[in-house]
DNA sequence: CTTGACCTTGACGCCGGTGTGAAGGGGTAA
DNA sequence: TTACCCCTTCACACCGGCGTCAAGGTCAAG
C-alpha cells in the first residue's frame, strides 16, 4: 500500500510517516515511480510507535521497540534494549510525578497562605467519594515506594 | 542598579531580564545613555517571577502576580486574578499528575507482561523506608481528593 | 589614547513532532 | 485532453524561555 492508505489505516498523517522514515524508524520500499510502498508489518510498526508516543516516549525511545519488532519478535518490548528504555522511562515518570507533587504542594500552600478563606477544592463534590484506600488511590500512594530513588537533584532551574 | 547587577543579585541572566521586559513583566527606566535602571522593588519582581517559574508557571501565568506586586500589594498572590491563576494551575497540575500516573501504570504493566521476571524496582533499597503514612506520602495520597474533577477528557492526542 | 568591562538592539538556534504550503510529477477515469 | 487526486521533496512555522553570537555604543581607569 502507499503512504496515504497506511496513514489512514494507522490514523496518522502522511507527514508523520515520512518523518518516522526520516528518523530511521520506518524504512519504506520504493515503487518504480518513487512512491513509498508499505505492507501489513509496517502498519504494526506504526501502531507500536503511536502507542509508545501516547505514553510519553519520544521517537528515540521507540527505536529499540521498533527494531525489536523488525527483528522478528512478537512484542516490541521483549528485547533487552526495550526493557532498559522502559525502566528508564519509568524512572523519569516517577521523577516527574514527584516534582509535580512538590509543585502542587507549593502552589496549594501559597494559595492557602495568601487567601486563607479561599475554597481550595471547588470540585470536591464531583471528585471520587472520600472513601479511603480505593484501588486508584492505592496506586498513587504506592507510586513513591519504588522506581527511581529520591535523588536530591531538582528538575527545572 | 543596572542590568548586570540585578542579574547577579537575582541569580538570572541579563538575557532573561531583557526577555521579561519584552514580555511586559519587568519595565525598566532608562538612563540618559539608554542603559536600563532598576531598583530594589525590581529585585522583588524578579524573585516573584523566578519562584513562579520554578513551580511550573509560565511567564503569562506570572503576569497577574507581578501586576499585583506593582499595584502595591505585599504578596503577588493576594489579588483575585492571581488566585484564579493559582487555582487553574492547581487543576492543571492535578491533570498532569493523573495522566502521568496512568502512563506509569501502562508502562509498568507492559514491562511486567513482556518481562515477568524483571525487577521492576531496582532502586527499592534506596527509596524511603517502607513505613506507611509518612507525611510526605500522606500529601501524595490526598492529592487526588480535591482539585480538578476527574474529567473524561484526556491530554495528548 | 587605548583597553576592557559593561551596555544596547537584532536575530538565529534549540527542543519534538508534526502542520502547512509550495512547486511539481504520476496515474486514471470521463 | 482535461480534471482530479495522490505522490514527491524542500522548507518554514509553532511552542517557551531563554543561549548565543553579531555589531556596535558608553564610560572609567591606566
Amino acid at each position: 500500500m502507499r503512504i496515504g492508505e497506511l496513514a489512514e489505516r494507522a490514523g496518522v498523517s502522511a507527514r508523520a510517516l515520512r518523518y518516522y522514515e526520516q528518523q530511521g524508524l520506518l524504512p519504506a520500499r520504493r515503487a518504480a515511480n518513487g512512491y513509498r510502498e508499505y505492507d501489513e508489518s509496517d502498519l504494526r510498526l506504526v501502531a507500536e510507535i503511536r502507542s509508545l508516543l501516547a505514553v510519553g516516549f519520544t521517537l528515540e525511545d521507540a527505536r529499540p521497540f521498533v527494531d525489536c519488532l523488525r527483528a522478528g519478535h512478537e512484542a516490541g518490548a521483549s528485547c533487552p534494549e526495550s526493557v532498559a528504555v522502559s525502566r528508564r522511562k519509568l524512572a523519569e515518570i516517577d521523577a516527574e510525578i514527584r516534582a509535580l507533587i512538590r509543585r502542587r504542594a507549593e502552589v496549594a500552600a501559597q494559595l492557602t497562605y495568601t487567601c486563607p478563606g479561599c475554597d481550595l477544592f471547588p470540585a470536591e463534590a464531583d471528585a471520587a467519594p472520600p472513601r479511603a484506600d480505593t484501588p486508584r488511590r492505592r496506586a498513587a500512594t504506592g507510586l513513591l515506594r519504588g522506581g527511581a530513588k529520591l535523588s536530591p537533584r531538582d528538575d527545572r532551574r
